[in-house]
DNA sequence: GCTTGTTGAAATGTCCGACATTTATTAATG
DNA sequence: CATTAATAAATGTCGGACATTTCAACAAGC
């Protein structure tokens, strides 16, 4: 389908564009993968031959196997002998992979329906989360929980974002860490690329509000945090929503879920 | 620690005790994989090296490293140029990667530990799946749940039990599918292992009481499905709670949870 | 004409041997 | 005793040869 396209996109002979082209085993799966994700091959679309990728990123053979082993394990592709590489499709991607969070990380350009699963996910998980550890979190979650709110109070007014964006973060994390769960702090490290791609986008559409915009932010994550303190699940379970919900307002997110509304509990 | 001890069963050098020595690079990352997650190295332990697992399977150091490679990305190895190969603990370990999932599908003797917190997960996940469920699940969904559960009636009285586990693993595998969103979805996959030796279990625990104990346990099940055809988010949630706190009860798990208990909503 | 079997090309899978690189240990030296 | 240099041991990388699988073209036979 978009064969031609791509392909031309991953096999051009000479240097690629912006810096160098990469050469480690980890930064040739990550070209690799993230030309996937962005959705430049269509499902059941060949992939380039290992041949090719040796020439296309000037390394050996060796490399270019063990970097299509991991995107074969994530299931974003499917390799037989004979026959060749092939795309699979969006629906058999491994999202939950640890590998597939490494490669979302930092990339802007995701396919929009993949976006929309993700985070179609977190806005119904992250409430759950939220009450389940305003249930189980103890003194050094709650300093944990503190610290990251006090480093987004003190960056709140730097003119970049970045640190700001960091401490919002782990903050998100902190909560699904205090589950004291293994499982549940997992999918929280998992989905850290989508929270903080989340918190990126938010700040670049809203950044005309500024300040009153900002406080309000940081209102709901207090709110959030209060509630945790206070073992007020139901509270923590509301105020979570609020701050998924405007989030994903400020983006184009059209709430067409109530989400497991909590009113008729 | 355990070094001596787990080395030896790993690297002795005659054929092993049952079925032939594996030679497929996934069943020799399956059989490595299932020795750590059993427990016979502690974290930090070092892992045989290279050359001593080729003789140990008989394969080239080619397979051996493709193998040790799966072990890595799942998060149960460490490997350093010039120090070798060593266990990582038990918290670094990637439960929700695809692979771990087919890994542990079909132990037995787990590590206690990851099995406790693996079941905690679900035992706190499947009751709010289960409402989400209730919310999204649309004619073809319940469809799926309905045959899946015939199948769980009419092999009821079968003298093997592994039909009946089988139908109702799908059963509950369609649950999470009916949130119509990829990530719960995938979640439902990666929990299926855990899901079918937990109904493995409990068969086994409880075959004494056989009739009456077998037909609760339909009841329940049929009580689930109905909350969802019926859209009653809340009470598919208790439903689903007491499914599994009957299968926990029937296993050694006390319920120290009120994990989110639904009263004080 | 349709089926069937054979051949060949193309792609991935596997193995082997050699060397590079990193790390820890040991020995030599001030 | 501390520092440095040499050595050993382990994983990482490379290149080439060969094996295996798949698909397509083609020819023979009914």
């Amino acid at each position: 389908m978009t064969d031609s396209l791509a392909a031309a996109s991953l096999a051009t002979d000479s240097a690629s564009a912006n810096d160098a082209t990469p050469r480690s085993m980890e930064a040739i799966a990550t070209c690799m993968a993230r030309e996937i994700l962005a959705g430049s091959f269509g499902p059941g679309d060949s992939f380039p031959r290992e041949l090719d990728l040796c020439q296309r990123f000037d390394v050996s053979r060796n490399r270019v196997r063990n970097a299509l082993a991991q995107l074969v394990s994530a299931g974003l592709l499917e390799r037989t002998a004979g026959r060749g590489t092939i795309v699979r499709e969006m629906s058999e991607w491994q999202l939950l992979d640890p590998l597939m969070s490494h490669w979302v990380s930092g990339l802007d350009g995701i396919n929009p329906d993949l976006m929309r699963e993700i985070y179609a996910f977190r806005l119904s998980v992250e409430p759950y989360v939220s009450a389940l550890a305003a249930m189980k979190a103890n003194a050094q979650d709650l300093a944990r929980l503190e610290r990251a709110f006090e480093g987004m109070v003190n960056t709140a007014n730097d003119s970049s974002r970045e640190a700001h964006a960091e401490h919002d973060v782990v903050f998100h994390e902190a909560i699904y860490h205090a589950t004291h769960n293994l499982v549940w702090t997992q999918l929280g490290s998992l989905l850290r690329p989508s929270i903080s791609q989340l918190i990126h986008s938010t700040q670049q559409s809203a950044q005309q509000h500024d300040h009153s915009h900002h406080r309000a932010s940081l209102d709901r994550h207090r709110a959030v945090m209060e509630a945790i303190r206070l073992r007020q699940p139901e509270m923590a379970r509301t105020c979570a929503e609020r701050v998924l919900e405007t989030a994903a307002r400020d983006l184009g997110f059209s709430p067409d879920h109530p989400q497991l509304g909590h009113r008729r509990f």
